[in-house]
Parts: C-alpha cells; sequence; structure tokens
DNA sequence: CGCCAGGTCGTCT
DNA sequence: AGACGACATGGC
C-alpha cells in the first residue's frame, strides 16, 4: 500500500469531499473525518493528520490518485486571487481553501451529473450507490468489500426496469439510453481538443443532458476550469449576494465565466460549498 | 398537504 | 428566443 503525505494546507478532505463534486465516498470509521473515496473501479482512503492531508492506496493506483486528486496545481494562487475579489467571495474562499478540483473519470461524471438533476445529493449518493452494488463488479480495499461503477457496457446490459427499482425515477429513461448509445469516445483526443463551448455543445446534445449537466461533466469530469455550474444553491448565491437580475440559468453561467476566467470552475466551488454550509449545519 | 433538491424536455407562443 | 408545466422520488 502507497502512503502520499502532503501539506494540507490547500487540502482539506471533508471540504473536498462534500462540496458536491463526487457521490462515492464513504465514512471510513477507523478515524475521525477519513473518508473511503471511490472512482471508476478504484478506492483510496482520505484524511487529514496534523498539517497533512493523506491518500493511502493500491501502489498501482499512485499515479492515478496523483493525478484525481489534481496535486500539481498552486491551490494557494486559486484562494489568493478569489481573496482579491472581495465580498462573499473572499469569505467563501476562506471558509474552502481546503477543497480541490477532482480529475474524476468523465464517463462516470457524466452519468452522476445526470442523476444528480432535479435530486438532492443524500438521495444522488444513495442511487449510485444502488447503481453500482446492481451493476457493478464487486472489489476489495483493506479487507472491506465495494462495488466499482459499472462501465458502459454493464449498464447497457441492464433493462430499463432496473434503473426504475434503484429509484431513478424518470431519469431512467436518460440513463438507459445514454448507455445504449454509448460510443465510448470520451477519451478520444478529438475530444479533448475541443473547446469548452463545442465540448457543451456536444454534451448538450446527449438526451437528458441540459446546461447544467454538461457545465458540471465539463467542469468535474474534464477540468475544464471556464465553466460554472448554476443550480439552485448558486443562482441564490447569484441573487441575494451579487444582487444579480438575470433569470435564465445559462446566463448567470456566462456572466461569471465573464467575470472570472479560468478561474470560474473553482470560483463557483467556494461559492456553492459556502451556500450550502450556510443552510445545512450538518456539513 | 405542500415545497424543495447540483434540471431537462416538450410544447406553445 | 423565452415562458411554463410535467416529470419520480424522498425528506422535511
Amino acid at each position: 500500500m502507497e502512503k502520499i503525505v502532503l501539506d494540507g494546507e490547500f487540502f482539506n478532505a471533508k471540504d473536498t469531499l462534500n462540496c458536491g463534486q463526487l457521490f462515492r465516498f464513504f465514512s471510513a470509521g477507523v478515524k475521525k473525518d477519513a473518508y473511503f473515496v471511490n472512482s471508476l473501479d478504484k478506492r483510496c482512503l482520505l484524511y487529514n493528520e496534523g498539517k497533512n492531508a493523506v491518500i493511502e492506496c493500491e501502489e498501482v493506483d499512485r499515479a492515478y490518485f496523483e493525478n484525481y486528486f489534481d496535486l500539481s496545481r498552486d491551490y494557494g494562487a486559486i484562494v489568493s486571487a478569489a481573496e482579491k475579489e472581495g465580498g462573499i467571495l473572499s469569505v467563501a474562499a476562506r471558509l474552502g481553501k481546503g477543497i480541490r478540483i477532482l480529475n474524476q473519470d468523465r464517463t462516470e461524471t457524466l452519468f452522476s451529473f445526470i442523476v444528480s438533476q432535479n435530486n438532492n445529493i443524500p438521495r444522488i449518493k444513495g442511487i449510485i450507490e444502488r447503481l453500482s452494488a446492481g451493476a457493478g463488479q464487486k472489489r476489495e480495499f483493506y479487507g472491506e468489500e465495494y462495488y466499482a461503477f459499472p462501465t458502459a457496457e454493464e449498464l447497457a446490459a441492464k433493462p430499463l426496469e432496473f434503473f426504475k427499482e434503484i429509484g431513478l425515477g424518470y431519469r431512467a429513461d436518460y440513463i438507459k439510453r445514454l448507455a445504449d448509445n454509448f460510443d465510448g469516445t470520451f477519451d478520444a483526443s478529438e475530444f479533448s481538443a475541443l473547446n469548452t463551448n463545442d465540448l457543451k455543445k456536444k454534451l448538450t446534445s446527449i438526451y437528458g443532458v441540459g446546461p447544467k449537466v454538461a457545465d458540471c461533466a465539463s467542469l468535474f469530469g474534464f477540468h475544464r476550469s471556464d465553466s460554472f455550474p448554476v443550480d439552485t444553491w448558486i443562482e441564490k448565491v447569484y441573487k441575494e449576494n451579487f444582487n444579480g437580475e438575470l433569470h435564465d440559468r445559462a446566463k448567470i453561467a456566462d456572466f461569471f465565466v465573464d467575470k472570472f476566467g479560468e478561474n470560474a470552475g473553482y470560483f463557483q466551488q467556494y461559492l456553492f460549498y459556502y451556500k450550502r454550509s450556510l443552510e445545512k449545519q450538518e456539513l
């Protein structure tokens, strides 16, 4: 087993996991605020200890998780830029300075955020767990069983009824259709060559994927930081803290991308986490 | 009962 | 282009 020890000033496990960018993480129990984090078929253990952040994983997965947790990026510089903006953003950045934007698998991210639409985070986590347990491979980490996120092929093998049974509701049709039609080209180089706008056009052409889900896939799956997902929480921030007048969420997103440029995605996470933390005391 | 949750689709102006 | 209701489910 590998143990990766890092400076924890800009890497807080709890904040990184609870800001809504991923849904497959679990309290590990072994120590306070220690978590198992699943990505595709892999798992690691993540926690803060003193001034450090620690990742424990299989040796073969070391490079995968170094990239996953975006270890090569200077988050101190991003937090500083947010603090310079002043107002609510500097407050939010101080609260969320330990947040990192993960480099998640593109396919898992897209499927997951289709599940997320018009849904709440605890329920999204439950659905994705049932999806994995019902269609994914069983794996083991530190003697504990878990399930891999299903491949598109594994999802396509399931009947529509399965997706309804695990609680997807009307989203079952979206998941089923994407699984059936999935051509696996997400990782092709031509896909990476698209600019963010063209990428979003391609994503929104998928049935069940609108501007918000496309922005989440773009930000969390492709690390396009010039993406700014606008959901109900961000809309509240926009109206209450930026005195916004717009109602069209796509235009609100454009407003923030124009304003913050390549920092937009990071700042969005600070703002989302801040706003949601205010109302969800348990975070 | 109602309203809300990391929205999108189809339909009608 | 923009407005609006329908859509499954579960928590409060």
